[in-house]
DNA sequence: GTTGTTGCAAATCGTTTGCAATGAT
DNA sequence: ATCATTGCAAACGATTTGCAACAAC
């Protein structure tokens, strides 16, 4: 099998994924690690994204609209809020819970996904 | 300004939207219409889309992983379950409410999004 | 006849892939 | 020296756009 190889691309990519307070989109996350390696291709931001979420060390935020977005693991479980004048993305921390009741009989709950909108502490 | 025009395209579309059951993909959308319309372009199922959006009378539904889904506005407030096995998506009736509690001092709530994912009835 | 609408093809955006060169082990 | 990884460019799928022909009004 493969052996994963220690590579600047890829540290430089997960130490900016563990920093950031908030998921990021694959383009911010290649502009950002540029400024350490300029050569960096977007392609390998992909790839090192793909293999971080098969490994398990990061999980695929999706906001209805956008492209998706990229997080560290390491933040437990929350949901996400985007505030629809600056368009900022903020972690939310708290889950309602008790969705199961929201299905008819026979159908099985594993995960689900919640996205809050609304304009934020700082611009309303 | 633009008087909207009531041609067969639209009509057929608009038709479609409101016969299904489920949120439909604009390509599931223009191979149906094209059992109406042979000649009907992908490009003209989007511009009608995006009207119907714009006028309300259709709305977005944004499944994690997917491209967007259509369905019409006159099914009211509900959420959507997608089968891990089928890829079926549902509709589901109810909704946990209460979600302003989740957020912090400042923040407003004006929509939201949920969506489930598990195994439907039919798969388990 | 005016002008909104269409189909087509080309363009765009985000993402993926093939491949030869490179670098980690 | 292996063989995973890289950067680049080409390919891709979904969506948008320009434009000349067309059709609803």
């Amino acid at each position: 099998m493969s052996q994963r190889r220690n590579t600047p691309q890829r540290k430089t990519i997960e130490a900016l994924l563990e920093q950031s307070t908030s998921p990021i989109l694959p383009k911010d996350l290649h502009l950002q690690a540029q400024q350490t390696l300029p050569n960096l291709g977007i392609a390998t931001v992909f790839r090192a994204l793909k293999d971080l979420v098969a490994e398990g060390g990061v999980r695929v935020v999706e906001i209805p609209g956008d492209s998706p977005r990229y997080e560290s693991i390491k933040r437990n479980h929350h949901h996400h809020f985007k505030c629809n004048k600056c368009e900022v993305v903020f972690c939310i921390e708290g889950c309602p819970g008790n969705l199961e009741t929201m299905l008819n009989p026979g159908f099985e709950l594993s995960n689900h996904d919640i996205t809050l909108f609304g304009t934020c502490a700082g611009c309303s």
